[in-house]
DNA sequence: CGAACGATTAGCT
DNA sequence: GCTAATCGTTCGA
């Protein structure tokens, strides 16, 4: 994919990303789950501007957002929109396809479920760190080829938040056994 | 400068 | 289902 395939509403291209093929450094597969975050969204890390943590959420479209989560993990956002936006999409789990040995290593696992239906799992597993944060999504180490589709969608309330409960911008490949949770 | 709080996960009950 | 782990970010004094 190209910067200009990011640049519509957040909510959009989540959509539009699941079943997409996403690949770090040869390591990766099929995104089966994503959620939409927004700067006019109490629930975004871009809700009260530009801080030195979101900047990339505020640069050009088509590039990794990526931050520690609870102190402990890396999880992996596509900022989208237009710059100066602050919006994004969160890859919170995918159907792992290529280096699955190299997954298995990093996640210290060996169920093919479990590596990476989450977003902290699939920052583990595709090796995402703060280096990350800010590069091209259409260049090394980053593959991102379009979904195929069209597919079943499923949608819902997004996860682990405390504010805009009601906005259901949690998107998922209907039936997938590898989502990090099911849908109602 | 202190303190509260996570866009989570693993492990145990 | 419940909670500890773990620490960077953000906000208020």
């Amino acid at each position: 994919m190209s910067p200009g395939d990011f640049l519509g509403d957040s909510h959009e291209v989540a959509r539009a990303l699941i079943g997409a093929m996403l690949v770090v450094d040869g390591v990766g597969g099929r995104i089966v789950e994503t959620e939409a975050y927004d700067r006019e969204d109490p629930a975004s890390h871009s809700f009260s501007g530009p801080t030195p943590r979101n900047e990339a959420m505020f640069g050009p479209p088509g590039r990794a957002y990526v931050y520690r989560s609870y102190g402990i993990h890396w999880c992996l956002n596509f900022v989208c929109r237009e710059e100066g936006h602050g919006a994004g999409v969160l890859i919170r789990a995918i159907e792992p396809l290529l280096g699955l040995d190299v997954m298995r290593e990093r996640r210290g696992l060996e169920d093919v479920r479990l590596l990476c239906s989450g977003p902290g799992r699939v920052g583990q597993a595709l090796g995402i760190t703060r280096e990350l944060n800010g590069k091209r999504l259409d260049q090394s180490p980053f593959q991102v080829l379009s979904a195929a589709g069209p597919f079943p969608i499923a949608m819902g309330p997004r996860i682990g938040i405390s504010k805009a409960m009601e906005v259901h911008w949690r998107f998922g490949l209907q039936g997938s056994p590898f989502l990090s949770r099911r849908f109602a």
